[in-house]
RNA sequence: CGCGGGAUGGAGCAGCUUGGUAGCUCGUCGGGCUCAUAACCCGAAGGUCGUAGGUUCAAAUCCUUCUCCCGCAA
């Protein structure tokens, strides 16, 4: 009986300190909303650093999502262009810990060394394993069986820190970058707030990378995304949901593009060129590649939404597309 | 004003240039064939052609307005 009281005492002793931190939130898209969100439930954050609002398509003007979040709640939202020059009025904050996920932009050693419980990072990869700005597609693109969350304090250098905390999950075979994207993030935010007590009080843990086990997952070029069925059926299948539900793979079809969003790999081994439509089945449209088949389920033409590779097909004028090539 | 494509039965498209009966591939429903089928055959339902206005004897089609969707580029 008294211990149970002790603990009450301590926990509530514990809020209150935390309740007084200075907790500055930096991040930019989707996957950092979860993230903000199990921070604002639990402790009070004094403002959130976000990109600027972009230009997007035709001329829409692209909002953060952290920063509709943040206004919703009536944080303090920063939005430097480059934050390597204008960075004062983050100091002034007098931040004592800052949290980022996903922000967009490197930040300057004189933002890092002004909070006193430091500058921690959660980064969507098993550090020192894919360091960089897309390791979540890349995790699946290079079939990898597993990744995850690392918590980390942030240097001047690329997810190059050291590394506080890191939970694993598996990559399924039906896993896309989108539901992936969705569990870490989540995860992220389990692992944050499991992490922060020891950080605040701490007594976390501070191990150092090895870097020679480091690999990298830089941001998607255009070329990323195009689909050489000179590949194998595990690369091509693993690059599409690896690239679902954004940014998309593609390949070009009678010189105009068309997205591939599904496809799904057969036992079948057609002759032909990589590359050669080997049939239409009742649920896709069959290309050959180096090492078998893989048949297309979810394709996007220019112009258009997506729509299934059978009306695609049934669109088309001239139905008789078996043997032609898709480059 | 970044460039461009698009809106036509439930889906994907054609028809528009040269205005004059709503077409194709599917799906759905009914029937037939079949041991059977995502196969095949016969039949049917289902569309104020995105919105608003204009020209015309007549507009999916020509002119103008607006809305929405998307590809590229940033």
């Amino acid at each position: 009986m008294v211990k149970y009281l002790l603990v009450i005492v301590m926990d509530y002793s514990n809020i209150k300190i935390e309740k007084e931190l200075q907790i500055v939130f930096m991040g930019t898209p989707v996957f950092a909303v979860p993230i903000l969100q199990g921070l604002i439930d639990n402790y009070k954050v004094r403002a959130v650093v976000t990109q600027p609002d972009r230009k997007g398509n035709h001329g829409q003007i692209n909002i953060s999502p952290i920063k509709k979040l943040a206004s919703d709640k009536a944080i303090l939202v920063l939005q430097p262009e480059n934050i390597k020059e204008n960075y004062q009025e983050i100091i002034n904050l007098k931040p004592d810990l800052i949290i980022t996920c996903a922000y967009g932009q490197i930040i300057p050693r004189q933002v890092l060394e002004v909070p006193r419980l430091g500058c921690i990072n959660v980064h969507a990869s098993l550090l020192p394993k894919l360091r960089g700005g897309a390791p979540i597609h890349k995790a699946i693109i290079e079939g990898h069986s597993k990744t995850g969350i690392t918590i980390m304090y942030m240097n001047t250098k690329m997810d190059e820190g050291d590394i506080i905390s890191q939970k694993e999950i598996p990559i399924l075979d039906t896993d896309t970058a989108s539901s992936l994207h969705e569990k870490l993030s989540l995860l992220g935010k389990d692992l944050l707030l499991e992490t922060l007590p020891s950080i605040i009080e701490g007594t976390n843990t501070r191990i150092k990378q090895d870097h020679l086990q480091a690999t990298y997952a830089f941001t998607l070029k255009k070329e990323d995304e195009k689909l050489n069925f000179e590949k194998t059926k595990k690369q091509l299948y693993n690059q599409i949901r690896g690239l679902n539900s954004w940014p998309g793979s593609y390949c070009i079809f009678e010189g105009k593009i068309l997205k591939v969003w599904e496809a799904y790999i057969t036992e079948n081994y057609p002759v032909g060129f990589n590359g050669q439509i080997t049939n239409i089945y009742s649920d896709g449209i069959g290309i050959k590649v180096s090492n078998g088949e893989i048949v297309l389920k979810i394709v996007q033409p220019e112009g258009k939404n997506k729509m299934s590779a059978i009306d695609f097909y049934n669109g088309l004028k001239d139905k008789n597309i078996v043997g032609k090539v898709l480059q």
